[in-house]
DNA sequence: TAAATCACG
DNA sequence: ACGTACGTGATTTAT
């Protein structure tokens, strides 16, 4: 039999080190688990072994505390970032049916050692260890597979007897008498003082052990120093080959067929793995799915055809008497492809034929069936394109997943299932509907009504099904209705913009090639930093990772020191503004003129939205020339822009929160509030607040929704840290309600190890348990920022909803087209412009009813540009 | 693919 | 003694 030994403890540590920290999005970390598993599994295809053990070390991986950064004699102590890992990895093993070994008062190098004798003749034991130390067991029938990295990808090499002679020249036991004359620092191993590894190795090839060439010191072919050297360190000698002799009698199972492997438990493994995130081994692993198989639910195709309304007008019929449908829908430019329902334990899958149309618009608009799904957007994007009016979307897979927990990047279907350890249906091609391109539709049906039980269940425990229904399913009908929409955009504009652009930059870059006396990449940091610090000399400031930092704040402390510095600068802005903007745009303009932005209703911590493809949230508005761009934003013939946004919001809801008085009465007042701010923290009347001490005061408003730092804001206002401090200390003096937020919202923050809206959505904060200060100081930022940043996200999405619903009854023509974290944008015919200027206000105001009145100021424009000025 | 930079709220 | 404000996305160069 091939029995393959791992030294778990050794391996995991290897892996730990080799691979740079990775986590799951929840801050779990996963990296020396990843490393482990591929080095195993390395090792598993190139011995394919009959028997495996997993061997660790029993002495618990013990957690660093805070108030004692000491560690143990000689060997360092684990980070808790590795030693949180080592329980998930033997689970994982152990639900892949592997054995683990481990013996109370032996160590996993001592379980190799006994295993390693274990091997009988007929027997060959490989033993998989990144330590040296373990070339000591081998032997005729005893491998060491020692893993390695090279060029990033881990490699093993097989160390057998002869290797071992080629390297060192004596058998594999004898290097216990080397090490035990030459010692090891690493392992706290004394050794003779004063030999080194060649005088010990040359000593044990011609004597053997050390018992031999004490038995005959004084005859010994070796020159004096070395011969008073060994008499010397005689006792440490054998007490060293002592401790280096690797145990081999641990009293743990010697019969090699108990380490079979069992029958793993794939759901386990699927489970854990997915709560991972490491679907990449997942699929390595190719786990065949237990008994589920699609072959055991009876599938069939409907293919709409006329001559079968009367099917599907009977199959809407009990679509009608179950009040519900489970389905899924396959999307194909736009336009849905085929869908898929989950009908009492049958996929139903309907394909476009000559009645698609029909069946959906009935199916659809059916109010009585509610209607559980994924992907609802889009579905919602169908429908308004059809000018369907769709009723009873009442689940979406992907946004009850993301309300969940929101520190996830993936809330696909298959994935979400694993993650309940709901079985994936085993697909089978030889079907011959199993195309390619049903498998995600049909994997995804197939576990919907499972899936939407397991998400309903936690959205009810945590009191969040009413954000769901009532605010992020309507809010993608409003999404829907705005990707589809629109912006309008002045294309021949903004080439024209561009090649302004363009000339003032080549003008520029000849410029920076004069003063730097060589042409090189002015976008590259690399070569930037090299001409700059080297070539010019300029002061160092900070650096990054890969060399000098050279970002503008660095750049503005050396406008002084040399004409080039400027020119930089104006090139970096003016490249941004043609690559990302007017070449990055015109990318994107359909052929209706407009440009649709795609909104991802799934991505942000916090619970904003964000867009993408193009960004339309990061259009230039701070700088003079970038702002111009604005002006290629414009409302079509006949219509202009209303645009509002929210005055203060963040603030208005931390007032709210922190119930802090002073602050509330500020916003009631209608008070400027960071002249009040500044008064307060200056302690003077309000008339005599200077415009510097105004935005000082500003900046702290900011800071303190951040999170703030005495650091961050000297840094920010360029005043002196103490005196940044003494701001802050100031300020939570007189906001003595915002002080206790910040306070309490961490406490409990660490007891429920969640922070939520007022409107129940949620955030985990893993890193407040961080051992690390930095990553927990992190946390405790983001504890005090989220419920801010995220209720007024909140806020922002329920005015979408009932300003969408409005303007739908109200004045159809006019459309929401945007929105900007805190402003709404509205493209409406220009005689209704004063009308949905008032309907914005007033249901933006009235959103939500806090504490603090809600104010949006409106402007009209034809352009973006002109609703700013 | 990661890192650096910079655009926005 | 650490490193330094929350949340995003696009582009570029370098690995």
């Amino acid at each position: 039999m091939k029995l393959l030994v791992i030294d778990g403890n050794s391996i995991i540590n290897r892996a730990f080190y080799a691979i740079k920290p990775l986590a799951t999005k929840g801050g779990k970390f996963t990296n020396a688990i990843v490393g482990f598993m591929n080095i195993f599994l390395g090792a598993l295809s190139s011995i394919e072994p009959d028997a495996v053990a997993i061997a660790f070390d029993v002495r618990q991986p013990t957690f660093r505390h805070e108030m004692f950064p000491e560690y143990k004699a000689g060997r360092k102590q684990m980070p808790p970032e590795l030693a949180e890992q080592f329980p998930t990895l033997k689970e994982i093993l152990t639900a892949l049916g592997y054995c683990i070994v481990e013996c109370p008062g032996f160590e996993a190098d001592d379980i190799l050692g006994t295993l390693s004798i274990a091997a009988k003749q007929n027997d060959t034991c490989y033993l998989l260890t990144g330590d040296r130390d373990s070339f000591q067991l081998i032997s005729e029938n005893t491998f060491v597979l020692y893993p390695s990295t090279k060029n990033g990808k881990s490699v093993s090499t097989l160390v057998d007897k002869q290797k071992i002679f080629e390297d060192y020249k004596v058998e594999p036991l004898e290097l216990i008498d080397v090490k035990a004359l030459m010692g090891d620092s690493s392992d706290n191993i004394p050794g003779v003082a004063g030999i080194g590894e060649k005088t010990a190795v040359s000593l044990i090839s011609q004597y053997k052990n050390i018992d031999t060439i004490y038995e005959n010191i004084d005859e010994l072919k070796v020159s004096a120093g070395v011969r008073e050297k060994l008499k010397n360190g005689r006792d440490n000698a054998f007490l060293s080959r002592k401790l280096g002799l690797i145990n081999r009698e641990a009293p743990i199972n010697r019969d090699i067929s108990g380490y079979q492997r069992k029958t793993p438990d794939t759901a386990k493994v699927q489970k854990l793995l997915s709560e991972l995130e490491m679907f990449k081994m997942l699929e390595k692993l190719d786990l065949q799915a237990g008994t589920v198989t699609i072959n055991n639910i009876a599938a069939a195709v409907i293919e709409c055809n006329v001559s079968e309304v009367g099917d599907y007008h009977a199959f809407l019929k009990n679509l009608s008497a179950e009040k519900a449908a489970y389905f899924c829908v396959s999307v194909y430019e736009n336009d849905i492809d085929a869908l898929c329902f989950a009908y009492k334990n049958e996929l139903i899958i309907l394909q476009r034929g000559n009645t698609f149309d029909a069946f959906l618009k009935e199916f659809f608009e059916n109010d009585e069936i509610e209607k559980y799904t994924d992907n609802s957007k889009a579905i919602f994007a169908y429908c308004e394109n059809k000018s369907l009016n769709i009723s009873n979307i009442v689940f979406d897979i992907s946004l009850a997943g993301y309300i969940i927990n929101p520190n996830s990047s993936d809330y696909s279907s298959a994935t979400q299932a694993l993650t309940y350890a709901i079985q994936l249906p085993n697909l089978n091609f030889s079907d011959p509907f199993l195309d390619m391109q049903y498998r995600k539709l049909i994997t995804d049906s197939s576990v919907l009504p499972a899936l939407t039980q397991a998400l309903l269940e936690e959205l009810t425990k945590n009191n969040q099904l009413s954000l769901l229904q009532n605010i992020e399913i309507p809010l993608a009908k409003v999404l829907a209705d705005m990707e589809n929409c629109g912006f309008s955009v002045d294309k021949e504009g903004i080439k024209l913009f561009g090649e302004t652009l363009e000339k003032k930059i080549k003008d520029l870059e000849k410029n920076i090639h004069e003063y730097a006396g060589v042409e090189f990449n002015i976008n590259s940091p690399k070569q930037l930093g090299e001409i700059l610090f080297e070539t010019l000399n300029l002061k160092k400031g900070k650096k990054t990772k890969t060399g000098y930092s050279t970002n503008a704040e660095v750049l503005e402390g050396l406008a002084d020191d040399h004409p080039i510095v400027s020119e930089i600068l104006e090139y970096r802005s003016l490249t941004k503004l043609k690559s990302t903007y007017c070449d990055g745009l015109l990318k994107v303009i359909a052929p209706d003129g407009r440009i649709h932005t795609t909104f991802n209703q799934t991505e942000t911590r916090t619970g904003r939205i964000s867009s993408l493809e193009p960004n339309l949230q990061n259009i230039p508005v701070r700088q003079p020339l970038g702002r111009e761009l604005r002006r290629f934003f414009l409302a079509k013939d006949g219509y202009v822009l209303i645009d509002a946004d929210y005055s203060q919001i963040e603030l208005r809801v931390l007032a709210d929160i922190a119930d802090d008085k002073t602050m509330m009465d500020a916003f009631n007042n209608n008070d400027d509030i960071h002249t009040i701010t500044a008064s307060q923290v200056f302690n003077m009347p309000l008339e005599m607040v200077t415009p510097l001490m105004r935005s000082r005061a500003k900046a702290v408003n900011f800071g303190i929704v951040y999170g703030i730092g005495a650091f961050s804001l000297a840094k920010d206002i360029g005043v002196a840290r103490y005196e940044a401090d003494k701001y802050i200390k100031d300020y939570l003096a007189h906001y003595s309600g915002v002080n206790d937020y910040m306070q309490t919202i961490i406490e409990k923050a660490k007891e429920d190890g969640f922070v939520e809206t007022v409107f129940h959505r949620r955030r985990y904060l893993p890193e407040l348990a961080a051992s690390n200060a930095i990553q927990r100081s992190f946390g405790e930022r983001v504890a005090r920022n989220m419920p801010i940043q995220g209720t007024a996200a909140d806020i922002i999405k329920i005015a979408m909803i009932n300003v969408f619903n409005r303007l739908e009854r109200e004045i159809p023509d006019a459309k929401l087209i945007l929105q900007v974290h805190d402003e709404l944008i509205v493209e409406a015919r220009e005689t209704d412009a004063e009308r949905v200027s008032i309907l914005l206000k007033e249901e933006m105001e009235n959103a939500v009813k806090l504490k603090v009145k809600l104010i949006a100021d409106v402007h009209i424009g034809k352009t973006w540009f002109d609703t700013k000025s």
